[in-house]
DNA sequence: GCCCAGGTATAAA
DNA sequence: TTTATACATGGG
């Protein structure tokens, strides 16, 4: 069932306009944006669950240390509705989607390994992100590590003025790139940016094709195979159908299925299955 | 110092 | 088609 959410608008002490969300059920923000989807927040103020950064080029923080709630700092209701709601995927039922998930095990032994996966990434939201800003961040992420994913970003942002738009990555130059870090990405980058700005490479008609046809539009670009082609599809594009769990199911994980993995009948709750296994593995480790 | 990270391009079997 | 290796860098 669709969560029914009520929201009431509030100014905060040094006037900045804020709103909270009743009904959010388990969404975590902590989970959320610590589970190597987004790369542009930090915890605020020591506790993880008031998380801070940027999105669509605005400034947001996310407060949910109250369970059940979520103030949403930076922001009025109007901007919730068209923005915030769905970039947070706030009406999504996941609750729905762990029953969907676990109902597809073909074993008793898949089952309990999906189903403490399930209960350690409890709270995560498949975001709706930028896609060229997911892009750029997982071209950045390939054999990197994710807080140092987090430092490349912001280096990047702040050499540009702000996330850097196609022109801006030319602008900076491949060179200018190596130098701020991204190392043998940097040519990645500048191919991105020379594909999306001649139209060779369309994201927002990615969107509207079939899986199959915009993983193979992303992996014209140079540096994009399917792995980063997948994680754009999941958390840029929203086509939570496309992730192939087993494919990406790292050998410590494959041990815990031994009879394999069909991701088939996950439906569109393969990236949310897909990102609580990986929760739950980064967790454990 | 050492191992490794949300992988990919490339060459070789 | 599958397997091996280099790759820039720095977090832990």
């Amino acid at each position: 069932m669709k969560p029914l959410l009520t929201t009431e608008e509030r100014k905060t002490s040094a006037g900045l306009p804020a709103l909270t969300v009743r009904g959010t059920g388990s969404f975590s923000a902590a989970k959320t944006f610590d589970c190597g989807q987004a790369f542009r927040f930090e915890p605020c103020g020591g506790d993880p669950a008031f998380v801070r950064g940027t999105a669509f080029g605005r400034e947001i923080a996310f407060d949910g240390r109250v369970p059940g709630e979520l103030t949403i700092i930076g922001a009025d209701r109007a901007d919730f509705e068209a923005i915030w709601r769905s970039y947070l995927d706030l009406d999504t039922d996941y609750e729905e989607g762990e029953h969907v998930i676990l109902a597809a095990m073909p074993d008793e032994r898949s089952r309990r390994v999906m189903q403490a996966a399930l209960d350690a990434g409890r709270g995560i939201r498949i975001l709706r992100q930028d896609p060229w800003e997911t892009l750029v961040t997982f071209i950045l992420s390939q054999n990197n590590n994710i807080p140092r994913i987090k430092k490349l970003v912001a280096r990047l942002t702040e050499a540009a003025g702000r996330f850097p738009l196609p022109a801006d990555l030319l602008s900076i130059g491949t060179e200018g790139l190596y130098v701020l870090g991204a190392g043998y990405r940097c040519g990645y980058l500048t191919d991105a940016a020379e594909k999306v700005l001649a139209g060779e490479v369309c994201l927002s008609r990615a969107a509207s094709l079939p899986p199959d046809e915009a993983r193979a539009e992303l992996m014209k670009i140079r540096g994009v195979g399917p792995k980063v082609a997948d994680c754009v599809l999941l958390f840029g594009l929203h086509k939570t159908e496309a992730f192939p769990v087993d494919v990406w199911i790292k050998k410590a994980l494959a041990e815990k299925f031994p009879e394999g993995f069909d991701p088939a009948p996950l439906g569109e709750w393969a990236g949310y299955a897909q990102q609580c296994l990986f929760y739950a593995q980064r967790e454990g480790s």
